[in-house]
RNA sequence: GCCCCCAUCGUCUAGAGGACCAGGACGCGGCCCUUUCAAGGCUGAAGCAGGAGUUCGAAUCUCCUUGGGGGCACCA
């Protein structure tokens, strides 16, 4: 089976709404959007909300909005409509039901009154003998109707013989049918379980390729056996790998939250990498290329460029972690090469606002290409430059204002004699300001090092900043003076 | 335990029998630049899990071992 098909190319991401999209759902559902646009086919937003004891009310709107913001977007599903709607499977329980009757009726399914205490009872006993857990067809052949009262329905699953399934990474995977399970195809809450409700729902909304994570291999079997059963047509069908935790101990979708490992912090849901303060580009680069390669050596791309070259059979089967390091150097990358100066500036407001600083707009501009190579992250604008939106700084420590190989008296006369010299300076343009106090050093017999390093903490409170002069110059001659004085006065003190 | 998938630097990867004493990127080390921090330039360390085959020749093919992962639900 090849990647294309005599179909229009029509592929689904199908989230289940049990929590937020999470980073591994992303990538997911950016392979499937980026081999649509590729093929130049319909990607549709299924929602698969048939757990009611998972459901969590507001991952639908999260899940919606995650993908929105990496720029991915459907052109059929809830909300947005399409012609094989309903796009959510809550919509659509009449057709699992009818079509779960007829599996029935024609003999590839059977209803199961066996209590949960059965069930596990006789997964126990088959554990300690060393079997293998499972049903033990208790109910197969027993011809229930329909007036047994509460009751699942359950696929029959053939004895012998095995199910190929052709999947379009790892090729033929061959599965006995011996060890394969009567996996349940409709709750007793009248619900249909994913098996059924993806097959017919796939089916009926003319899915031509299935995407979805690795760990539906198992059960892929079962699927190719249901759409026999129901004679139709299965899509092709290919396995994401799945992202790993960076430890590489076990699946990363084990955790639903951001988590601490080791010193890195470790982002889980999209929502999160928003918040961290990551642009949507830079995401979508960095997953392309967790389980795919751009190829030519080449790191940073558009998805533009990525259409052309994209091919479901070149994604590496074998799972791997996220390497967030890389993210990082990503972003920034990002940030000063593809971002002009007032795009940067309109992601940087409402960070710092939502610091609680107000943010001057000529200000804020005029200092945004003073750190717009030195951000990794759209967060990191409020260390950097929040000492420009204060009325004062403060140092915690008077001793920050002493530089190595310095002492208290040095400091405090270099910071007088800079005082003096920038309350004379008419010019203070930071090529005047340079000038100026490397004279002084120099007169003062200290490193230019030194004397900067000193004024730095006076005026920003900090041991590392944006060129010095430069922001002094947009903070302004009197407000420099101001943070000056205070600093010589809380070392006298 | 059973079934299935996978296996190149620490990590993400290029590599589809000779072009590979294995290339790139992040990270890490060094040097240069430099008012701090970045950015940038140069440079270094670092890998084909192991063992048998096949072949004139294997990172690339086969098998075994080992390791990792997934699954074994009235969850998706």
């Amino acid at each position: 089976m090849s990647e294309t098909s005599a179909h229009p190319v029509r592929v689904r991401f199908a989230p289940s709404p049990t929590g937020y999209l999470h980073i591994g759902g992303a990538r997911t559902a950016l392979f499937t959007w980026l081999f649509a646009q590729k093929h130049n086919g319909t990607f549709i937003l299924r929602i698969e909300d048939t757990d009611q004891k998972r459901y969590v009310p507001d991952a639908e709107e999260d899940i919606k909005q995650s993908l929105q913001w990496l720029g991915i977007r459907w052109q059929e599903g809830p909300d947005v409509g399409g012609d094989y709607g309903p796009y959510r499977q809550s919509e659509r329980t009449d057709l699992y039901l009818e079509w779960s009757d007829w599996l029935i009726e024609h003999g590839y399914a059977y209803r199961c009154n066996c209590s949960a205490e059965r069930l596990n009872e006789v997964r126990e006993e088959q554990r300690k003998k060393g079997e293998q857990p499972g049903y033990d067809h208790h109910c197969r052949d027993l011809g229930l109707g329909a007036n047994i009262g509460p009751h699942v329905v359950r696929f029959k699953m053939p004895l012998d013989g095995e199910t190929p399934v052709e999947d379009l990474i790892r090729g033929t995977i061959t599965f006995q049918n011996s060890e394969l399970q009567d996996l349940v195809l409709m709750k007793s809450d009248g619900l249909p379980t994913y098996h059924l409700a993806n097959v017919i729902d796939d089916h009926f909304m003319a899915i031509s390729h299935i995407t979805r994570a690795d760990e539906w291999i198992a059960t892929a079997p079962l699927h190719v056996q249901i759409y026999r059963a129901f004679g139709w047509e299965m899509p092709a069908i290919a396995h994401l790998p799945v992202i790993l935790s960076p430890s590489g101990k076990g699946k990363l979708s084990k955790r639903d939250q951001a988590f601490t490992e080791g010193d890195t912090q470790v982002l889980v849901q999209v929502r999160e990498f928003r918040e961290a303060g990551y642009l949507p580009e830079a995401v979508v680069n960095f997953l392309t290329n967790v389980g795919w390669a751009f190829g030519d050596d080449r790191e940073v791309f558009s998805t533009e460029e990525v259409l052309p070259r994209f091919r479901l059979e070149d994604i590496n089967p074998a799972p791997g972690r996220l390497p967030y390091e890389k993210l990082e150097w990503l972003n920034g990358v990002y940030i000063r090469e593809k971002l002009s100066v007032d795009e940067l500036a309109a992601y940087l407001k409402p960070i710092l606002e939502d610091a609680g600083l107000t943010v001057d707009d000529d200000v804020l501009r005029q200092t945004v290409p003073l750190i717009k190579e030195r951000l990794k992250t759209l967060n990191e604008v409020v260390e950097w430059i929040g000492f420009l939106f204060r009325d004062d700084v403060h140092l915690e420590d008077p001793q920050q204002l002493i530089q190595k190989k310095m002492d208290k008296d040095g400091t405090l006369k270099a910071l007088k004699a800079a005082y003096d010299l920038y309350a004379g300076l008419d010019d203070f343009s930071h090529e005047s300001q340079e000038q100026a106090m490397r004279a002084l050093a120099d007169e003062m017999g200290l490193k230019a090092g030194q004397l900067f390093g000193t004024i730095r903490e006076a005026i920003t409170a900090q041991r590392v900043s944006p060129p010095l002069f430069e922001t002094n110059e947009i903070l302004g001659k009197d407000a420099c003076l101001k943070r000056i004085k205070a600093a010589i006065a809380l070392l006298e003190s």
